[in-house]
DNA sequence: AGCACGCCGACT
DNA sequence: GTCGGCGTGCTC
């Protein structure tokens, strides 16, 4: 007998191995093997399956080597952890061995021998949260089923997660996973869980000692954890009997893995997997992703809104949107620099978010403030300036380009000018309007200068030697500062009409952050001039279920996900006609897409800007299928292209973040 | 990914 | 004359 053999190395192919006899009736798909593997005498891969000889072809290779020794007498995981693998690998194109390894990774070689638990009853509840009464006990009826539950804005998680948990494990053997989008959340939630199952909450993330890290592997998949709060790789923690995973912060980017293989993103391999478990996810969020909120306007996850409604909510911040068609050539509009002005001299401290640096300009009238605008898709326009070339305007939706106007349509001007404040322009600006005021910066430039003056400038602020601090959108991340009465966006419009069709969503949310940093009577103002775009009408009682409900419908609109999924081909080299040759093999190779069951469309190629002097040509192709499935064929396919000499191919599934 | 082979620069 | 840099190639 053979056994095929997966290793975690980023190979597209398994292996075929010889059985010795006394191994043939203990081996198993699912069950660590180790065996020789090209100069390595040892390696350790799982056994996909087990076949007789002439199942196999093997005139494909000269030797055939033995299986050393089985690690395991039963799968690590009760759940189908190979089918979870292959889905992996087809959905997000990394090889099925890595994706494998991403679940087999932190196991001992020898596996601890299971003890003999006590199992303490539960604690008393916690209080008892009335609005996420109908979801507890909706939890607690069901062993399966996925869920989306939408928290209040300003709601701690360490009250609400202690009763879910509570209320959905309350049979023995059960167990919980909880993951958090930075480890930084794991000891205040460790600390709210650890009173209703004493000493039996585990914790796990990327800077747990060796030791730690086998205490907490060992103890999730052993039963001694009750619930074990998580990082993302949590995900791929075994257990005896995952009963409820809950995802904290579902809508984050951290949850998906893009930096090195295997690529994946936690919200569908949690669902996947407590789909085939089965046990209850739960995808929690104040304002989850529109994928999520897709889902469950589909019906494939339960909404519970345990919020209560936005009047009964009290007081919260004032949200002001200036329309800055109104003040054209200001960086700080009027009543924004009234108020900066009011807020430190009341002895408060304002936060000022300025538009990225390095983003293109954008194009406004100099008369009338017009501004040009994308004719199908709405948001405005950016300007590219190009060396050779006259300035185009692109739009960043839906890539389409149009020659610069030369008179104003609205008012027939002529002269135009660029908008967009960077932030040492506007600090520039700040120091006038308040002499005297320190105020310290924080951008990418400071972030790339030393980490240590990084932390100064934040310190500053947060001790309140500034009264000003002014920077990017990272700002808003680590801030701390109790003093805080005011925030700004300089120019929201570079982050509507960014390169990303979420880019509303995440506005929104940096909206929403800012918001939440503030005290009740904080004011947060908005400059902008799409102050018509829909992101704003749902802000001052920030309603977020109209905003989603929003963005889901332009999803929809535009073909994008979750009612497509994304696939996008780039090549690259120095010579353009090889670039070209491989674009037509890969739409060869695509042309089934369109056909019955294979619906979807492909874009391109499309010629990144700004490389026309340059020696390097590269163009990429996205492909928008119906169906996962379609997706996942083209991605294979794609994959398996020709490799043409002196061409780069990068194949990805979902890009975030394209242009 | 590992691990080895192989062919050119600075050193005990 | 060797030690060692990492480019290239292969893994049932």
């Amino acid at each position: 007998m053979l056994a095929e053999i997966s290793f975690p190395i980023p190979l597209r192919r398994t292996f075929y191995y010889l059985l010795p006899d006394e191994l043939e009736l203990s081996a198993a798909p699912g069950l660590r093997a180790v065996a020789p593997l090209g100069k390595r005498p040892a390696a350790t891969g799982v056994i996909l399956r087990v076949l007789p000889e002439k199942d196999a072809d093997l005139s494909k290779f000269k030797e055939l080597k033995s299986v050393t020794r089985l690690l395991d007498d039963e799968p690590l995981f009760p759940e189908d952890a190979l089918a979870l693998s292959a889905w992996m690998s087809a959905r997000w194109g990394s090889p099925q061995g890595l994706c494998l390894g991403a679940f087999y990774a932190h196991a001992p070689e020898d596996l601890p021998a299971p003890a003999a638990l006590p199992q303490p009853g539960l604690a008393s509840p916690p209080g008892e949260l009335p609005e996420l009464k109908k979801f507890l006990e909706t939890l607690a009826a069901q062993r399966g089923g996925a869920y989306l539950l939408r928290l209040a804005p300003l709601e701690r998680r360490e009250a609400v997660y202690p009763a879910v948990f509570h209320a959905a494990l309350k049979e023995p053997g059960a167990q919980g996973l909880l993951l958090v989008p930075d480890l930084s959340f794991i000891p205040a939630l460790q600390a709210a869980l650890e009173p209703l199952f004493p000493g039996r909450v585990g914790a796990w993330h990327a800077r747990l000692t060796p030791k730690k890290r086998a205490e907490a592997w060992a103890g999730a998949r052993c039963g001694r954890f009750k619930v074990t709060i998580a990082t993302r790789t949590g995900i791929f923690l075994p257990f005896k009997d995952l009963s409820l995973a809950l995802l904290d912060g579902e809508h984050e980017e951290v949850y998906r893995q893009e930096e090195g293989e295997p690529y994946y993103q936690v919200r569908e391999v949690l669902l996947r997997r407590m789909a085939a478990l089965p046990g209850r996810a739960v995808l929690a969020s104040p304002c989850p992703s529109i994928e999520a909120w897709g889902a469950a306007a589909a019906g494939d996850l339960k909404r519970f809104d345990a919020v209560p409604p936005a009047r009964l909510a009290g007081p919260g911040p004032d949200v002001r949107v200036l329309d800055m068609t109104q003040y054209p050539g200001d960086i700080l509009a009027r009543p924004l620099a009234d108020s900066i002005r009011r807020a430190v001299g009341a002895g408060g401290q304002a936060l000022v978010i300025a538009g990225r640096k390095g983003y293109a300009s954008r194009l406004l009238c100099a008369n009338c403030g017009w501004m040009p605008r994308c004719a199908e898709c709405g948001p405005g326009l950016t300007l590219l300036k190009t060396a050779a070339a006259d300035p185009v305007l692109l739009c960043r939706r839906c890539g389409k380009k149009e020659p610069k106007p030369a008179i104003c349509p609205a008012c027939g001007g002529r002269v135009f000018r660029d908008y967009g404040a960077g932030t040492q322009k506007t600090q520039e600006a700040l120091s006038k309007l308040l002499p005297g005021t320190r105020i310290a910066r924080f951008d990418g430039d400071v972030l790339r200068g030393s980490l240590k003056a990084m932390r100064e400038e934040l310190e500053s602020f947060s001790k309140g030697e500034a009264d000003v601090l002014v920077g990017t959108r990272i700002a808003l991340r680590e801030l701390g500062a109790p003093r805080l009465t005011l925030a700004a966006f300089i120019d929201a419009d570079s982050d509507l009409s960014s390169a990303d069709f979420r880019a509303s969503e995440k506005a929104y949310r940096a909206f929403y952050g800012a918001w939440r940093l503030l005290g009740a009577r904080g004011e947060l103002f908005i400059q902008t001039r799409e102050a018509g775009h829909y992101v704003f009408s749902r802000l001052t009682e920030m309603d977020y279920p109209s905003f989603a409900d929003g963005e889901l419908a332009a999803r929809k609109d535009f073909f994008y996900p979750p009612f497509s999924h994304i696939v996008k081909a780039r090549f690259a080299s120095y010579d353009a006609r090889a670039v070209q040759a491989a674009g037509a093999d890969f739409l060869k190779a695509l042309s089934f897409l369109g056909r019955p069951n294979c619906a979807g469309e492909i874009l391109g190629p499309v010629i990144p800007q700004g490389q026309e002097k340059k020696k390097f040509y590269s163009e990429y192709f996205l492909v928008k299928a119906a169906e996962e499935k379609t997706a996942a064929l083209c991605l294979a396919r794609a994959q398996a292209l020709p490799q043409r000499p002196g061409v780069k191919y990068f194949i990805e599934a979902d890009p975030h973040g394209f242009q």
